[in-house]
RNA sequence: GGACGGGUGGGUGAGUGGCUAAAACCAGCAGACUGUAAAUCUGCCGCUCCUUGCGGGCUACGGAGGUUCGAAUCCUCCCCCGUCCA
């Protein structure tokens, strides 16, 4: 029997702590691992989600890393995808109660997150899981004798609940059935590790509380802070616009990626990539000292990022096309195509079109502004008409970066 | 079930009969500056039409009606949210 299977404690400990906010508690993942490498048996660690949005962005990736991690070291990574719980809708982070979601779309969503979770998971090693498998199957009375496993006033005391409770805010009966039917996930697949965002540190204190209340050991819980998103303010989303989609393309990914500010890069350095600390302080302390360009270490940065999830030669590419694009100014080398129908047009219409403008306010709007260059030329009037013969190419610039060639079909 | 408070543009939130496409702030967009940053400054920020003008029209203040020359503002009914009482 091999026993060389797992890294000795101390250094599995180590690295799988870079980067957390918080682990509850550090002595028992201490003990957790030194059981799990003498019975030579791997730990079970979960990740639970709701497969509310179909795309995965990198905020995501943040704790998705993280179980990848527990992977590396040897330990079962279990994908749960919340199929269940999801037409429940769980309450966190927003302010408002969030309308169940139908079966299709659940299941729609379901696949598509998982096609995506496997750029960093290792499809072969990753247990999935839904959590219907063991929710659907609970009776009445099953989930009264749960809820009689908590009490109200610790419900009370998560934040989201108490601030809404506090300004007035609509808070449903059901949403409090939330953390209580995800706690039976936590039952149901006997974790020793559950892997969370920072938000979810109330829910998961809820898991470890009913699985000791069903007689089971409590897991370890482990929280992963938030990433910020591209505008350095709130929290990288989809619908706050702020955000890395994991599929989009590599010139996209680089270009969103350097529009961070500098002081954000850090975060992103320490939660993206497999840099070591001491490494990210050193560079830091270099960009302070003027040894180390911003842009460059920035550049870097992105491009890690980028090679991850497309592959060095598509990082290399990008990089070059950013610095082609943004420092010489130049028109990139294959803009994104668009066919139109030959004919003589207003430019607002073709900017409408296109899609380049929402409506023909806003494509006035940005002429008048100056943010509009037909074939490399700044056009600020707004009668301007464009002829276009099948064939022809016309190049569409509004702002700094959106860019278009227009062929006439 | 009763009493009371509230529902305004992407968000917060002023406005209580005309001067209000609706203050202010945030977000967003564009320009300048730069390292495509950040910060800052400037402009824009419902839709549409034209003769692009401090221009015309339309739509908008939970919903539906009504009063009025004129309503986000007044009245009626309805829907939704919250507080207190039961």
């Amino acid at each position: 029997m091999p026993s060389v299977k797992f890294k000795p404690v101390q250094e599995q400990f180590s690295y799988l702590q870079k980067g957390a906010a918080e682990i509850i508690r550090e002595d028992e993942l201490k003990a957790k691992l030194e059981k799990s490498v003498k019975e030579q048996k791997p730990l079970r660690v979960y990740l639970g989600v709701d497969p509310t949005a179909p795309d995965i962005h990198l905020g995501h990736t943040v704790v998705l890393r993280k179980l990848k991690q527990f992977q590396d070291m040897g330990h079962t990574a279990v994908f749960l995808i919340g199929d269940f719980s999801a037409m429940i809708g769980d309450p966190t982070g927003q302010s408002e109660t969030r309308p169940p979601l139908a079966r299709e779309q659940v299941d729609a969503n379901a696949k598509t997150y998982l096609e995506q979770v496997f750029k960093i998971l290792d499809k072969k090693k990753t247990e999935v899981r839904y959590n219907s498998e063991w929710l659907g199957k609970l009776s009445s009375s099953d989930i009264v004798q749960l809820c009689g496993k908590y009490r109200l006033a610790r419900m009370l005391e998560r934040e989201d609940f108490r601030s809404r409770l506090e300004k007035n805010l609509p808070i449903s009966v059901h949403e409090l059935l939330y953390p209580l039917l995800t706690a039976y996930d936590a039952v149901a697949l006997k974790s020793d590790v559950e892997l969370g965002a920072t938000e979810q540190k109330f829910n998961l204190l809820v898991h470890r509380d009913i699985q000791r209340e069903y007689g089971l050991t409590g897991e370890v819980v482990l929280t992963m802070p938030i990433l910020v998103g591209l505008d350095g303010e709130r929290k990288m989303s989809k619908s706050l616009g702020n955000y890395i989609g994991i599929t989009e393309a590599p010139d996209q990914m680089f270009g969103k990626l350097m529009s961070i500010s500098d002081k954000l890069m850090w975060s992103y350095y320490e939660l993206l990539t497999d840099f070591t600390s001491p490494v990210i302080v050193r560079l830091q302390e270099e960009v302070n000292m003027g040894v180390l360009h911003p842009m460059d270490a920035k550049m870097q940065l992105a491009h890690t990022i980028v090679a991850g999830f497309h592959g060095e030669e598509a990082a290399k590419e990008a990089a070059d096309e950013f610095r082609l694009v943004y420092r010489d100014r130049k028109a990139p080398t294959d803009l994104p195509e668009m066919k139109l129908a030959w004919g003589t047009r207003p430019l607002f219409a073709v900017l409408t079109e296109t899609q380049l403008a929402t409506s023909r306010s806003e494509a006035e709007r940005l002429i008048k502004q100056g943010a509009v260059e037909v074939n490399g030329q700044v056009e600020k009037d707004v009668k301007r008409t464009i002829v276009l013969n099948p064939g022809d190419l016309l190049a569409l610039r509004v702002g700094k970066k959106r860019f278009l060639r227009v062929v006439g079909v």
